[in-house]
Formats: structure tokens, sequence, C-alpha cells
DNA sequence: CCCTCACTAAGTACAGCGTACGTAGTAGCC
DNA sequence: GGCTACTACGTACGCTGTACTTAGTGAGGG
């Protein structure tokens, strides 16, 4: 008599339908569309049981027949985003692929701003998860490389998109369960690091910060730090 | 007569001490100090505000005395955590500086597994996070570059190594909810990942696997992505 | 054919969370 | 000395994840 969830299981490997009684209302591919289109629409923290239930239109502990742990419902969302990356047959030029793989999970990730906060090495597994990798295998074949290199360098691209994207998106994000606005938030902070930087306490910063006062170009930055990773695993 | 809260407001620029009525029982190191030893011990979703309150030995709502919202009291920890970067007279070779700079970030967040998660360039204008940033611009003193371009090495050098490092703990930490262990969870999905593999749908990760079977080096994999951020940026 | 039993569905309940609000007491300033 | 800004903190509300329970359903085995 085994206690409840005491074994621990992939919800992959859970089958959606087991031969007896009457058949589930839901699919898997539904729970995770409800969950990502509130999360869309009103933020990863208004997520919860009761109103992916509510969205569904079941009731909310009829959602744990599908999803043990709100844990999983986070990794089928994840997976469902990871859906939408589309592959296409490799060119050749494993440099302009990768650099098109990082612009299209940049692209998914503003589709989906609460991608970046959810991503965890522990969902590499999920199908759609499995389905990119061996995508971006097939597009680093001309890289003559051991396979543990081309891993790395996909961890690698993956992690500073990631990485990049949160920064962009994180206060955005954040400032949604707070009583004022992003632009307030940010005004704010930057008020008080010019403050701070007044003091002289910190004269490389105030330099850099003097430097060049015009609005940073995002895309660029992206770009760059693109380019920079592919480099570092064959300088040309 | 304003609405409590709803002007945004920076922590740090909340003074600690105002003149008037008694003097705080508690100082900012003492409050965050108390977070970082609870998460330390029992992990980031110990840390609330009646458990912090508890460890400080008062009431839960006086702790809003000191720390307006429960993100702020993240803030201070990770601005705590922040204060154990050692800075040193910059040697004149920045590349071993940046190296020994990603080495003890590293070796931060392993003594707090809560770090990576919580990390934000939100967060990057704390006290602690100015100082250490205006460490790093010195190291970088002999690398002959904008300040634009110093900013993006330690902006992907920081966030390499944040993604690296959650990597290496996220299982551990969120398996702490968990009525299994992480050698479990390991094993399950390893196993689940092995009966995809074997299906042959995923051929080129399927020779990644069996390429190199022996365990993976943690330690030479950190160095070797250290290096390949640093060279992306000045090759040499 | 029908009985059995695995399964779905959903309600109730509990412990815990962040925090708004109100009240009581304290100490520096005019 | 009193005004007043401040600290301290108990109560209460609405929310969370989810354990447990009960009722109903429909395919498989005899």
């Amino acid at each position: 008599m085994a206690v409840r969830g005491a074994v621990p299981e992939v919800i992959w490997a859970r089958p959606e339908r087991t031969g007896r009684g009457p058949k589930p209302a839901y699919t898997r591919d539904d729970i995770a569309a409800a969950a990502v289109r509130i999360a869309d629409a009103e933020g990863l923290d208004a997520v919860s049981m009761r109103r992916v239930a509510a969205e569904l239109g079941c009731g909310t502990m009829s959602l744990y027949n599908y999803v043990p742990r709100k844990e999983d419902l986070y990794e089928l969302m994840v997976d469902a985003a990871g859906g939408e990356h589309a592959p296409w047959e490799p060119s050749g030029d494993w440099r302009a692929d990768m650099r098109r793989v990082a612009r299209q999970t940049r692209e998914l990730m503003h589709r989906h701003p609460w991608l970046p906060r959810l991503m965890s090495p522990v969902y590499g597994f999920s199908p759609n998860a499995l389905r990119y990798l061996e995508h971006c295998l097939a597009c680093l074949d001309p890289l003559e490389e051991r396979y543990g290199t081309k891993l790395e360098l996909i961890a690698m691209l993956n992690g500073m998109v990631t990485t990049y994207v949160r920064n962009e998106l994180d206060t955005a994000e954040r400032v949604r369960a707070l009583p004022w606005s992003e632009d307030e938030e940010n005004a704010a902070r930057i008020a008080y690091l010019g403050s701070r930087i007044a003091t002289g306490a910190y004269p490389r910063m105030a330099a850099a910060f003097t430097e060049d006062a015009g609005p940073i170009d995002l895309e660029a930055v992206f770009e760059r730090a693109v380019e920079r990773v592919i480099d570092a695993f064959a300088p040309r």
C-alpha cells in the first residue's frame, strides 16, 4: 500500500488515457493551452489551479486527475510554448542557422513573457524540447566538433537568450502586481542610481553612464551577443 | 492624502532611521541575515514574512515597518549575499581577474543555492551590486574597449555563471518540496529520456549520449564556458 | 450479459501565504 | 509638556496548493 505520489514520475511517461472508466473530458493540450492563455493575458502569477480549472470549465480538483502537481502544469506550459518552435531544413551554414534559432527563441519569449522565468533544465526532456534539441543538432552537422561541444554550444546560446530576454521583460512582468507603472518603477530606480553615482564613489560607472547617454539599441546588443557566443565556439 | 504605497520607492532610498519615535529594534542587516539563514537552511520557499519575523523574534506585521513588500525582502537578501563578494586589487591581467570573478560568483551561489533563482537585473542597483560592478570595471581597465562593451562583457559573464549554477542546483532546490530524493527524480527523468531515445526518433541525441557515457566533469565545463565568454570579447 | 472495479468528476476542508487595517504605546521636537 | 511621527503587533480577508471523500460512469473479464 504505497503512499499517494511517493514515487517520482515524469508527466510525459503518464499515459493520457488508460483503458477503463469514462473518457477524460480534456486533453493535456487543452489544459496547457488554457494555462498559456491565462499567463499570456494576465501574467504567470494569475495561473493557479483554480483559475485554470475555471478556464476549462471544470471543478478545481478535477484538474488533479490530469496534473498531479502544479509543477507539472508549468512543465506542460513550457512544452506547449516549445511547440511553437518551427524547425526548418538545415541550410548547411550552421552559423546562420544558430542565429535563426536564437532569434526565433527570442520572439517566442516575447510572445510568452512568462517563459524565461519558467525555463529550467529540468524541463529539457519534454517532447517539444527533445524535438528542438534534435533540430539544433541537425543544424550543427556541418560543425566539426564532438557532440559534447555541440551540446555546450546549444546550452550556452539558449542560456544567453533566456537571460537576455529576461532582462528585457522582467520589470514589466514583476510590476504587474504593483500599483504603479513600469516607467515609474524604472524612473525611481534610475533616480536612485543617479544619486549614488553623484556621490563620486563609483568613478568608472559614472564614466560609463556619461560616455553614451543615448537610448540603448536592444536589437543590436542582442545580435552582438549571439554573434559572440557563436564565435566563442568557432573563431574565424 | 496619498493611498498607502502608491508611490514607487526603492528600498535603498528609504532611510533606516528617521528622527522621531522609538528606535527600531532591528537593522536592515539583521533582517537580511535572518532571511538568508532561513533560505540557506530550509530553502527559499521557507522564507515567508511570518517565518522571518519569528526568526527575528518579533510580530509578523512589525516586519512591514522595515520592508514594505516581500519583494523588497528578496532584494535585501540578494544584496546581503552580494556583500560576500570580496574585491581585490586588480592584477593588471583582466582575463585572470575575470576568471576569478566568475569563480567567486559560482562559489557564492553554491553557498546560497537560492541566489540564482532570485537574480534579476532589477536588483542591480543595490549597494553591494554597485560595489561589485565598480570592481569589475576596475579589473577591466586594461581592456581597451568602450564602457558599453565592458558592461556587456560583465553582463554576459554574470548571466552565464548564473545560468550555469542554476543548472547545477535547480533540481536539488526544487526537489525539497517533494516526497522523494533528487537522485530518484533524476533517475525517473533519465529513464524516460532513455525510452524516448530508444524509439529512434532522435538519432543525433542518441549519438550524443553514446559518444561519451562517462560522468560529466562539471568543473571543466564551467571553466571552458568562462574562457569562451572571455575570448568572445577579446579573441587572442 | 452483467458484474466489477479502475477511472473521472467534484465538493469540502486545512494549513499556509501576503498584507490591509486598526490600535496602543513611545520618544524626539517645538 | 504636549504634539506627533514613529514603532509594534493582533486581527482578519482573500487567496493559494492540495489531501481526502463521495458519487457516478463505462469498458473488460467471467
